[in-house]
RNA sequence: GGAGAGAUGGCUGAGCGGUUGAAAGCACCGGUCUUGAAAACCGGCAAAGGGGCAACUCUUUCCUGGGUUCGAAUCCCAGUCUCUCCGCCA
């Protein structure tokens, strides 16, 4: 959510903002709101002055008065919550600011590749997609998922079973022990509110598994990621600046819908309506922003280079950054039946975005109330690591070497095989 | 599912129709004292929104939404959440 007094002032370099992730604003909509909005509340105030003054003097002569007064009061009131509410509607559906130093442009194509990390391992054969590893393990059953659930679903079985639990406690203890990130096991299900407050809600509904409740207004909605609810986990707070940065960490199922992606990475578990992700969140001073989010990233690369796996680190374009990000980097990890990089993590900054929707403040050094700046960062997907690491460790008789790091999360094993 | 109790500022907690934006304590900030710190003492300290270059000023807010009243944190109604007891259950 942007402050309506910032973009007063400075309507011209918000549209030009804007502009950069191809929003157009109707600048003058905007204004003749906010404008209309504070004429009334002036109306208003200046009532409600006359209100409070006839009941102090408790002259009963003028009680007829104060009683007409209302009347003015509560249509004035009905008619500026509608002008507001309008303004909000507008302004919430506005994503985030890009920084500066993000490069413009309008798709994946122009985002830029920061450098490439690790060595692609050279096949003496050629090596398989995961899924039909997977699938010869007798350890990755789409159909079967597909039969009970749907598409877009995946039983995992056996020692890949074993693999996903593995990575999850692997990522958490990294990230608990090495980086000082506070585990956090939170619900997995989120109010109306709480997915207002990262910005999944209003614009990306669609997005969302909305539960079926008595209530139709109470709503709720099963988490795409979770940093929705890490996030909110500081919602309507006012923090002491002694208490920042707040680091968490969680694992959990993530569940997405994943509409308009019809056709797109059908085959395998690259793009699942459930998967796990382990997730890093921030709540830094809003200062902080930058240095956070190339700490962050730090800790998300930290275990690609532990797991030995290829990657290379993106900066995000104006275009395909997610809508309460300020700067993104991507971390994609190869994958060796593609020939190409894949997307793995996602790290950002959010600056103030998320915590003026979400009322998140802190008390500064000099005692003054602010919001807090928010990041979230994927360390990393468990999917799909899992992914990259029966393509990368595959040998040619279709087992899976455990990488290293892993063997103590696995009963010492050393390999993934049929038998 | 049944029966009660409650929701007040960053936190704890008074107030139960009229200078109450709200006592007190803690925390926090500034100062005195101290070689320094602690303690003690003095002072300050809610948020959001509007107006003003500013000093400043106005309005709203005591869970949420309605209602009663000239006037509500205080009374009434509905809802949400929390706690206790009983029942059921992973």
């Amino acid at each position: 959510m942007h402050n309506i007094k910032d973009i007063r002032d400075n309507i011209d370099n918000f549209e030009k903002s804007l502009l950069k992730r191809n929003i157009k604003i109707e600048k003058a909509n905007i204004g003749n709101l906010d404008k209309e909005n504070r004429k009334l509340i002036q109306d208003k105030e200046l009532l409600e002055k006359e209100k409070k003054n006839i009941s102090k003097t408790k002259d009963q002569n003028l009680f007829e008065k104060s009683k007409e007064i209302s009347k003015k009061i509560e249509k004035l009131s009905r008619d500026q919550s509608e002008i507001k509410i309008k303004l909000d509607t507008i302004l919430s559906s506005l994503p985030n600011i890009p920084l500066d130093d993000v490069p413009v442009g309008k798709d994946e194509n122009s985002n830029v590749e920061i450098k490439k990390f690790g060595e692609i391992k050279k096949f003496d054969f050629k090596p398989k997609p995961h899924f039909e590893l997977g699938n010869s393990l007798n350890m990755l059953d789409f159909d079967l998922a597909t039969k009970t659930t749907g598409s877009r679903f995946v039983f995992v079985k056996n020692q890949l079973a074993l693999l996903e639990r593995a990575l999850s406690n692997f990522m958490l203890d990294t990230h608990i022990n090495k980086n000082n990130y506070l585990e956090i096991s939170p619900p997995l299900i989120a109010n109306e509110n709480t997915m207002y407050g990262t910005g999944q809600l209003p614009k990306f509904e669609n997005d969302q598994f909305e539960l079926v409740l008595d209530d139709k207004n109470d709503r709720k909605f099963l988490i795409p990621t979770a940093e929705v609810i890490l996030t909110n986990m500081v919602k309507d707070k006012i923090l002491q600046v002694k208490d920042l940065p707040l680091r968490f960490v969680a694992s959990t199922p993530c569940f997405r819908k994943e509409a308009g992606s019809y056709g797109k990475d059908t085959k395998g578990m690259i793009r699942q309506h459930q998967f796990y992700k382990v997730e890093l969140v921030s709540i830094v001073e809003p200062n902080n922003c930058n240095d956070e989010l190339e700490r962050m990233t730090n800790c998300a690369t930290n275990i690609l280079d532990l797991l030995k796996l290829p990657y290379r680190k993106m900066l995000l374009c104006t275009g395909d950054m997610g809508f309460s990000a300020e700067k993104t980097y991507d971390i994609e990890v190869w994958i060796p039946s593609e020939n190409k990089y894949r997307e793995i993590s996602s790290c950002s900054s959010c600056s103030s975005f998320q915590a003026r929707r979400m009322k998140a403040r802190y008390k500064n050094s000099k005692n003054e109330t602010n919001f807090v700046g928010t990041l979230n960062g994927s360390g990393l997907a468990v999917g799909r690591t899992m992914i990259a690491i029966l393509e990368n460790y595959q040998q040619s008789d279709g087992s899976i070497k455990v990488p290293d790091v892993l063997k103590p999360y696995m009963n010492n094993m050393e390999k993934i095989h049929n038998n």
